[in-house]
Parts: C-alpha cells; sequence; structure tokens
DNA sequence: GCAAGCTGAATCGTATACAATATTTTCAGA
DNA sequence: TCTGAAAATATTGTATACGATTCAGCTTGC
C-alpha cells in the first residue's frame, strides 16, 4: 500500500495545534466537497498522524461526524464515509422538501433587509465560485444558499437538521449523479430568490420543490461509483475559495 | 456531599457488563422521565461506578447525548442535563408543529392497517401507565404516540428528527410546566387518532397543532425549577412499567 | 466583617499502553 | 495453480495514568 500520509501539513504553522473543531471541519469539508469519496476508510491513524492529535480526539471528532451521518461507524472496522442508498437518497429529499418548503414561505412572507443583503451577497459568491471554476467551492456554495434561508428564519435547530441533511445530498450526488446540472437548474437559486424578495410565497415554494425533484432527477438510484484512498490529498487546505 | 452512587445494581447479575447502547438507554431515559432533572451534572467517575465501566465509553456516551441535545458538555466543567431556555422551547415546538403536521397528513391520507393496530395498541398501554399512576411511563409513552406516527409515515429520518424534539419537549416541561395536562388534553391523542383513521386529514393537521400550542400553553416560560442529584436514585431500573 | 488571594481536592482532557478483533500474507497440500 | 488454514500484521476498543483546569474552603489583610 502505497503512503496515504505526506500531503497533509495540518494548516500553516508547524507548532500550532488545530482545536477539535478545526480538525471537525476540515474532515466534514473535505467530504462535501467530494475530495474524501463515499465509502473511503477514514483510519485512525491515518488521521492521527494528518493533524498531528491523539487517537482519542480523532474518535471523538469521527463520533460527531458519525452522529451527523456524514460517516458511518462499523464495529471493529473503523470509519468510512458514508455511501447513502437509494431509500435514504428518497427519505433526505422527502424531508428536504417537507423541510425546505415550510422554511422559503416563511421568509417569502415576511422577508427583511437583512434576509435580501445576505441572499445578494450569496449569490455573488456563487457566481464567483462557478466562474472560477472551482468545483468544491461550487458545490458549498450551492448549499449554503439552501442553509441561508434557515438561517434567516430564525430556526437554529430546523437549521441544523437541514445542514444534515444538506451535507448528505451532496454524498448522495457523490454517489448517485448520472448527469450534471443544466443551466437552467443553475439559475433557480437566482429565481428562488427574487420569488421570495418578491412575496410571492405559494410561487417560492412551488418552484423550491421543483428545484429539489430537479435535483433527484438528476440520480440514478441503481449505480454506486467506488471509493478513493488518498486521505492526504483530499485533506489539504483547498488554495481556491476562502470558507464563509 | 453525600453519596450519590448506591442505588445502581447497573442492571441485574453482578458480572454482565452492560452494552454502550444500554448505558446510552439507561442515562436518555433517566433524563426524558424527569428522574434526572435539568441541569445535572453528571459526573464522569460517578456514572463510571454505577455502570461498573471505564471513563472512555462514559464519555463517549455522553458525548452521543450532547449531540442529542439532552445533555450539554462544557468544556473542563463536565456534562449537564439540558436546561432549555424560553427560545429553545419556542423553537421546539415551533419545529414540532412543523414536522407533526406532515406527518399526520401523510398518515391520515393513507392510513394501513399496520398503523391502526400500532395506535389501538398504543392508546391501550398510554391508559394502562396512566390508570397505574408511573408518572414516568405515562411520560415516556405519551412522546411516544407522537414517534408512533414519525414511524408510521416511514421516514426513519424525519422520526429521528422528532425523538430528538420529543426528549427536549421533556426537558422543557420539566424546567417551565407551570399547571398539569387536564383532562381534556390527555384525550387528545384519542381524537388523533380517529381522526387519522377516518382519513380527515386536515382536521388531524388541525387538531395536532392545537395539541402542541396546548402543551405549549401550559409552559411558564419566566420561571425555572431548580435540579436534582441524586443520580443513583435516578439510574435504577424502573420496577414499574416495561420499556418498549 | 468582608473581599482577595491562596491551597488542596475534585473533576475533566488527552496521551499512551495493552487487549481484542479484523485483515493480509504465507505456505502446505491437493 | 488453486484452496484453505495458520501466522503475521494492521486496526480498532478500552482502561489507565498523568497533566490541566475548576471549584470550595480557608486564610490573610484591610
Amino acid at each position: 500500500m502505497d503512503d496515504v500520509v505526506e500531503t497533509i501539513d495540518a494548516g500553516s504553522g508547524p507548532a500550532d495545534r488545530l482545536t477539535n473543531e478545526q480538525v471537525y471541519a476540515r474532515i466534514f469539508d473535505a467530504i462535501v466537497d467530494h475530495k474524501l469519496r463515499p465509502g473511503t476508510h477514514l483510519k485512525e491513524d491515518e488521521l492521527c498522524e494528518i493533524f498531528r492529535v491523539g487517537r482519542t480526539r480523532i474518535r471523538s471528532i469521527l463520533a460527531r461526524l458519525s452522529a451527523n451521518h456524514v460517516v458511518e461507524l462499523v464495529e471493529n472496522r473503523g470509519a468510512f464515509v458514508s455511501r447513502p442508498t437509494a431509500e435514504e437518497a428518497c427519505e433526505v429529499f422527502r424531508a428536504r422538501r417537507m423541510i425546505e418548503g415550510h422554511l422559503i414561505r416563511r421568509v417569502a412572507e415576511n422577508p427583511t433587509d437583512t434576509l435580501r443583503a445576505a441572499l445578494e451577497t450569496h449569490l455573488a459568491h456563487e457566481k464567483a465560485a462557478r466562474d472560477i471554476g472551482d468545483q468544491g467551492a461550487v458545490i458549498r456554495r450551492c448549499s449554503k444558499f439552501h442553509l441561508l434561508l434557515a438561517e434567516q428564519a430564525e430556526s437554529p435547530i430546523v437549521a441544523r437538521f437541514l445542514r444534515e441533511l444538506t451535507a448528505r445530498s451532496s454524498l448522495i450526488v457523490a454517489v448517485h449523479e448520472a448527469r450534471p446540472p443544466d443551466d437552467c437548474e443553475l439559475d433557480e437559486h437566482h429565481e428562488l430568490t427574487e420569488l421570495v424578495l418578491a412575496r410571492r410565497a405559494d410561487d417560492a415554494v412551488a418552484l423550491m420543490e421543483r428545484h429539489l425533484r430537479g435535483i433527484e432527477s438528476r440520480l440514478d438510484l441503481a449505480s454506486q461509483q467506488p471509493p478513493a484512498h488518498d486521505l492526504k490529498a483530499a485533506l489539504q487546505v483547498t488554495a481556491g475559495q476562502p470558507r464563509d
């Protein structure tokens, strides 16, 4: 087996230890950005070397990732990036339609100025990522649009549920995506924004439903794609767009 | 400080070790049943003695409980049974109204025979617990009614979200309840069942909304009640109704 | 009498060592 | 060459030890 541990670098400075939160975020992002493919075995020792932390802390972080369903813990085997099944995929999108339908109605019925500002800033970021061609950033930003609505609805609990669902959606896309999104779909975040700001709640709800079904319809729930194995490369800091 | 560890017994046999799952369930139930009051400090060493397990395992279990928001982890201080604030209480019930409204509509639009059987069995259990006067069992069963709908809707993910929300609701009631439920409210699970089985979806949704608002209206979100300290007593196996 | 600081006990955070389990390799026999 | 068992290796599960932090009670100075 070739050495998987070499691109780590653990941040920037040599001696500055990362917090658990930072390590968690690094792994989480790598998974959501498709740098760590579903099914990848996250070996504890390897992660220890990469982040220069003890196994105790890594285990606690992996447990948290597992609680959020982005990794699966298998007894005596270890942690693996989750490989959502077709049934899970349906469930995730069904839950999203319910939650996001409610959320977008809430914000559309009473759009605030901060909402407008947040959405416009976000759309600019989304466009920037797409122009640059940073695929990881694009994926992250698109999820972020949906999370933004949850945050603006001032529902932290629901926002947390949705954060899990969007992360799982990203895994679902990684495993089952059959074809890339077309230009029409890419524009739907703009349309949603306009409907929300125009207080056209019913239309916004309907478009959100179509938007989510559109993503789902691009999946081929029969096929799956194989995992990759290079932890170190996946967990490097991306030089592209900054995280939000 | 008096000795808090003595009623443990750790199950039945002396030498049979409990699984993590069992320990988790024991603590979770004790919290939801109001045997461990909100704010109670769950000291690791104490739990170790009670369940005869190492601190490593206890810490992992406490982390899971924290992920489900029934305990709060405070750095260098330890784990405490969550003490929901008034804002959290509002959020929890708002989320419940959304989720449970959808769920009850789903089951009411297509009630199955297994649903009918499950609901009727459940109502009998609920009544039995109330007749016996086992307060812990009553609380657990009432939550279970709501979870039943989620399970019957075949939405495991949403069911898990709701499991967290009902557990938190139990804590909210423990902290903020101003007066006990009246007979009318106690009967609403029956009425909900009838509406669902009669396929009167709109009425069922409306009653569910009223039911949840009724629970919320019995709260006094200003006052709070002090925690208790007797871990060992709280974590004993209840001799009453069996768990489901 | 009371606030500030100090000291010791209690408690938590992490690393490390060892045991248990899983995986891979080796090698004999057909 | 293939198959199966057994040894060797790799990986995870848990306990324990030690350092760091917090808390309670006490002392000291005002």
